[in-house]
DNA sequence: GAGTGGTCTAGACCACGAG
DNA sequence: TCGTGGTCTAGACCACTCT
């Protein structure tokens, strides 16, 4: 059975070509005719076209052809030059103003926005470390599995009796302890975590390499607090020194609550940078 | 001159009444025997078809006929009851669903999200009070103009001697000092913010409807830091206490820096809820 | 007036999830 | 298999900014 055709055909076939099931192909071979530049046609990656198009200009901004304040092509330039239509076109530059990485300005353009710290960017600490080019590590101060964390478990969706997994680490920056780390999982699901070679290696990077578990986003709650006894001296502070606390529920691609974690930070030392919007 | 003519014109057409010039509207109104209701048309609004879908959901969502885990009509769905097409209704949806009111699963539907805080919000100390049905109040500890805040000028992306008009307010709840917060702004476009009576008015509030600027989003800095002599004094704690420190710069929907803010929160007092993403 | 982003149409095919 | 969201088309008109 030949299933349905599409009603415009058009040189932006090309582009189709790459994306549509087998049934189709011999349909749109057919229609060869309109395609103009066949070898041009792009390599039969996956990718969705407005990716595609996000990462050249971020491309052209990373390599420094594009400075803040610099014009963007237009959306209907955009367009042309990808041979995909103006709703595609917009859909990259719609999303990558949320992302904060462009401006869009009615009536004017689309402009690179000011070079800027990333936003509400859920990173691991050997991650924040890396981004700032320096190398993490870490100490393990305890590792192992726990069973009375009922408010934990509920906060992961699991039975208030849940084996979880439960890892803390002070973390250091050149030489220094600069933050206490607590990490909660399920035990069950990620039972490999518990002996993995934490020291230097990122939780974050483990979970989403080696468990398959893609993060998506973190719920936080931040306040200060001040250093007890026992923080004082892994953190080799005074005690009663302020700390700034965030508390993180790590939610998976799928809204999955995959990790708990708490983090005490040396004042002075761990600044969160936030956008909010109205 | 006749400008150009819609090339599909279809039920849908009632809609587009209400938005396309005067030019259009009598061969429009030619149509009218397409439009199957022309009685159920939308008064003449000027809000966009997709803003008004979200405002049905939202008015369901709040008014409990649409709970957590409830199902939202599809795309297609709304589209048809709505008469937009489905890229319109597609549109309402993945707003909401970035804006984390309803959650998104493909192949599975749009389901309303689990009860939230609302993360990533940006709103005055008043209008958080509101929210959780507290009425705030402040004490005006200075407020005036000042010329010598370089650095602070700098960030609002004025000359270094700019006047600043500069706010200090204590932030009460409970007839206890809880926050010291410290606005500035141009004291040259917002002349009139000086003598407002703070003590009890919002901020933004004043901004947004005296001032006719509409705020978009701040970035903030979030430390902890300790009380000094006059902050201990001020907030009636001991010195040395721990304070949640965030910086805000706050940039209008013309995405102009309009306010920079310091405030410095009592710890336990005050607590920061965030999401950010991967 | 020319060019830009904002909203919208009337569909299409795909990948995915649940029964 | 059916219904869902995800991506995409080839345009349209509007509101806005710049010059």
């Amino acid at each position: 059975m030949v299933i349905g055709r599409r009603k415009h055909p058009t040189a932006h076939e090309c582009r189709v070509v790459r994306r549509c099931g087998k049934q189709l192909e011999s349909a749109v071979r057919f229609r060869a005719p309109d395609v103009k530049t066949v070898g041009a046609m792009p390599s039969r990656s996956e990718e969705p076209a407005y990716k595609q198009i996000q990462k050249a200009i971020r491309r052209r901004i990373d390599g420094g052809q594009l400075k803040p304040g610099h014009p963007v092509p237009s959306e209907r330039e955009l367009a042309r030059v990808h041979k995909v239509s103006l709703m595609t076109a917009r859909h990259a530059l719609s999303e990558m103003a949320r992302e904060g990485l462009v401006e869009r300005r009615h009536g004017a353009g689309t402009f690179v926005a000011p070079p800027r710290v990333q936003f509400n960017k859920l990173l691991g600490y050997s991650e924040q470390m890396a981004s700032l080019g320096l190398t993490a590590h870490s100490r393990v101060i305890a590792s192992g599995v726990v069973t009375r964390e009922h408010e934990i478990a509920a906060r992961l969706g699991l039975a208030p009796t849940s084996r979880l997994g439960r890892l803390e680490r002070v973390r250091m920056a050149a030489d220094e302890p600069v933050a206490l780390e607590t990490c909660y999982w399920s035990a069950d699901e990620y039972p490999r975590l518990v002996d993995a070679p934490l020291e230097r290696v990122s939780l974050f990077g483990l979970l989403e390499r080696e468990c398959g578990v893609e993060l998506a986003y973190s719920d936080e709650e931040i306040d200060a607090t001040d250093a007890d006894l026992r923080i004082a001296e892994l953190l080799q502070i005074p005690r009663g020194s302020s700390l700034l606390r965030i508390r993180q529920l790590i939610f998976s691609t799928k809204s999955r609550a995959t990790v708990y974690a708490m983090g005490l930070y040396r004042s002075g030392r761990h600044t969160l940078r936030v956008r909010r919007f109205r």
